[in-house]
RNA sequence: UGAGGUGUGGCGCAGUUUGGUAGCGCACCUGGUUUGGGACCAGGGGGCCGCAGGUUCGAAUCCUGUCACCUCAACCA
């Protein structure tokens, strides 16, 4: 940890050293810090509160859709990850495996999941045996650990949280449709709640999941210009069902293999929004998953009843379901000002004798900072609601403006390579050869993220494989990736 | 895994080249004055220098080994 009272000063400058201005924001403002074992993360009550409001929003969400949440062991037999060839060569690498336990060696090892697939479809093997007990349509909110070789607090970590949901269809249609509902009700958590555009699509062969036959990703850009993958939605079809003998006997008596998917989100997500967001000031955090979407600063509190007035308003806030700190401790203003603008807190209320005399509240909005405003103090509760409103929208325009600026259009390797070193997306045309994929990311370390569902031909763009000219209609972005 | 860098009170660092009683800033504690963009005065507490060996009368400093973290690259959900 850095100085926690002083630390402002010693964050990077966000332009000319991003990588170290993110480490120096995530532990500054104490949403994480390093635990003591490889890779491992410690999230500190103001990351975590940020976690459990992206929680509430996307398990409303699922809920919403029919699903319902359970939890599987995190402790898998060893055999069950050798089942499905492509899901056991994609993790094996990073697998963590039980060896000993009550002061034994094991006779079947145990691997600690990296993901759940696998002890799920075990499970669900007893579970389904008519067309009646389909769809299942569950969810996991769990941990996992996977045994990456470098880590980065949120990013990338040996363990982290995330939710996984994996469903069971009768056919092929319905896991399909499935796969992209979630598809878009990422995008629309991201837009709505995070303030954060995305770009979604299909996945390559070369990028899809290992196990899955279509692998759909909702990817974010960085202020970098680079990718950070945000979440996956999966079209398994009966490749996991098959190997776990899961069956069902439909209507027409025969007896079928379920179509499945999954799809998850994790804990990244919270370095997604600090990495679209942020600026040289430290964190800006989307109103909607603040862990205080506004803080109160009593100036000279003990002068004419402002204490009292702050606990009121405080109390009023809260009411209204604002969630709101009130900080009456004895640093100054100025100090409390440039601490709260750090930690992204979206909306700073001063209330001063000066405030009270004209019956108003000073504020300062984390979108605007260096500002000031004033509201009617007696409309509090419904100004708030409506300037944490407008903060949102206002985070959201500035960071779709971002993105639009930085997606160019190119038509060979030189202009891309072109574009992604100076931190842009590009929107270029591909012949689907995944040589040629390879290819591109030998040369400019830029790998394709996802082919959008537009797959309309652009003005810009001729129908000619950015890499090696040959006749292409597949229209793909492609970035540097986290 | 390759290249580079860093480990010294809670945090940031100096001291290591040329071995000789461990220092600075911030934070922290006590008292007081302060409070509209990072206050000030006075007093005070806390570290054997990542870890393990070795050399030496003597090691934060030299040697060997080891661990951890950071950056870049590779790999990856």
């Amino acid at each position: 940890m850095a100085n926690e009272k002083d630390a402002v000063n010693q964050i990077a400058d966000v332009d000319k050293d991003f990588a170290q201005w993110y480490t120096d924001v995530v532990t500054k403002t104490q949403l994480v810090d390093y635990g003591p074992t490889k890779g491992s993360m410690v999230i500190r009550p103001y990351g975590y509160a940020i976690w459990e409001n992206i929680q509430k929003e996307l398990d409303r969400r699922f809920k919403e859709t029919g699903h319902v949440n359970a939890y599987f062991p995190m402790l898998i037999p060893l055999s069950f990850l050798q089942k499905e060839k492509d899901h056991i060569e994609g993790f094996a690498p990073e697998v963590a495996i039980v060896t000993h336990a009550g002061g034994e060696e094991l006779a079947e090892k145990l691997f600690i999941r990296p993901t759940s697939e696998t002890i799920i479809c075990h499970m669900y093997q007893k579970w389904v045996q008519s067309y009646r007990d389909l769809p299942i349509l569950i969810n996991q909110w769990a941990n996992v650990v996977r045994w990456e070789k470098t880590t980065r607090p949120f990013l990338r970590t040996s363990e982290f949280l995330w939710q996984e949901g994996h469903t069971l269809h009768a056919d092929a249609d319905e896991a399909m449709e499935e796969t992209l509902k979630i598809l878009y009700l990422y995008e629309e958590f991201c837009k709505n709640i995070l303030a954060m555009p995305v770009f979604i699509g299909k996945k390559s062969e070369k990028e899809k999941f290992a196990g899955a036959v279509a692998t759909y990703g909702v990817e974010a850009m960085m202020r970098d210009g680079k990718s950070l993958q945000s979440g996956t939605t999966h079209y398994f079809g009966t490749n996991f069902t098959k190997v776990f003998d899961i069956t069902f006997q439909d209507r027409d008596k025969e007896r079928k293999h379920p179509h499945e998917s999954s799809w998850g989100v994790s804990t990244r997500l919270i370095g997604a929004l600090i990495m679209a967001h942020g600026d040289e000031r430290g964190l800006c955090l989307p109103p909607r998953v603040a862990p205080y979407q506004a803080v109160i600063i009593p100036i000279m509190g003990h002068k004419g009843g402002v204490n009292e007035r702050c606990v009121e308003l405080k109390r009023e806030l809260e009411k209204a379901g604002i969630r709101i700190k009130l900080d009456d401790s004895d640093e100054r203003p100025g100090w409390k000002f440039n601490e709260y603008e750090m930690k992204g807190v979206p909306l700073r209320i001063e209330i001063g004798p000066r405030d009270l005399e004209n019956g108003v509240f000073t504020y300062g909005r984390r979108d605007r900072a260096g500002e000031k405003f004033s509201g009617k103090l007696d409309k509090a509760s419904d100004e708030v609601i409506k300037i944490l409103d407008d903060i949102h929208e206002n985070m959201y325009a500035k960071a779709k403006k971002f993105n639009d600026n930085r997606v160019k259009l190119v038509k060979n390797v030189q202009e891309l390579k072109e574009a992604v070193d100076s931190g842009n997306f590009v929107l270029t045309m591909w012949c689907g050869d995944r040589k040629c994929e390879e290819k591109v990311k030998e040369l400019t370390t830029a790998s394709t993220r996802v082919m959008p569902f537009d797959q309309k031909m652009d003005k810009g763009l001729a129908a000619k494989c950015v890499c090696c000219a040959k006749k292409a209609d597949i229209k793909i972005y492609f970035a540097k990736a986290y």
